[in-house]
DNA sequence: TTGATATAGGACCTAATCGGTCCTATATAC
DNA sequence: GTATATAGGACCGATTAGGTCCTATATCAA
């Protein structure tokens, strides 16, 4: 839990160059290069992360990708999920006899409720937060409200 | 990233079922029984609570396993980290020519900062928390204060 | 129309991690 | 001394993550 995995760094990296220059539209072939990722591994998260619909692509000679909204409408939950899948805190195991014997059910609603927090700030933070410059502390125009949450 | 290993969930299981009767010294196998978890398995998780300080532990005959504190002062980053290992978002890799040739440590700064929000949920959340037969929300007292982050 | 260039999609392999079991040593009570 | 309990670590199979490659399709330009 909590931990991110190393394609998901590497697909940050890619995100942060293309926002830099939001009008080219990037070769994965340039972008493997600008970004110091292997070209296949930076092949397979381009697809990705078309697939989960924070690119888009045009094919073809000339073709390339481009991100498809701004970066303060990208939520890093998003970029995640493009590469790792749902961030879901847990699916309720099928072990029938947990459930029935146990309180496991009570408590993992807590765990799924901790993880609506979690997915909360991670869809509150975006792609511009990241490729900030400057730390997220102390930014007054993005103090997250209050969570309404326990 | 956000998802909760099996085995935590277990251990989850088991905490609730110690933090119910406190008093009693819980022994492997009995733990194993009321919580529906294989008993090797059981066994595994309870040394690695013990080394992580969520219970202490008597050996010898008639010995076995306590909550090492009351429930509301076990933060839920103490039981993923015992049975996980700790929670950092991630090491930076040791991969120079990220670093170098792009905005990598920035980034992985902002993601950093990122982890360091969940952290603090994480460790907000305790064991108490976990086994409330409640939802987390509309608890006034439980209400986390706005976090000092952006 | 054809060739060059680019993405789409999936198969595939290897390495690392996770889930689970077992064995031996040590501590304690009777 | 023996029975009962935890301590610690070795070990293995299954799953997942990381990374590569191959074939198909779309587009542009000559």
């Amino acid at each position: 839990m909590v931990r991110l995995s190393k394609l998901t760094d590497y697909a940050s990296v890619i995100l942060a160059q293309m926002a830099k220059k939001p009008d080219i539209l990037w070769s994965a072939g340039l972008l493997a290069e600008e970004s110091a990722i292997p070209k296949p591994t930076c092949i397979k998260l381009l697809k990705l992360l078309v697939r989960g619909g924070v690119l888009t692509s045009i094919q073809g000679s000339r073709g390339g990708y481009s991100l498809a909204k701004s970066p303060s409408r990208i939520p890093v939950k998003a970029i995640i999920e493009a590469i790792e899948g749902s961030t879901a805190i847990t699916e309720c195991g099928t072990d029938e006899s947990l459930c029935r014997l146990t309180d496991h059910c009570s408590v993992m609603s807590r765990w799924r409720e901790l993880g609506d927090q979690v997915n909360h700030i991670l869809t509150k933070t975006t792609l511009e937060d990241l490729i900030s410059p400057n730390t997220l502390y102390t930014r007054p125009d993005r103090r997250i409200e209050t969570l309404e949450v326990y």
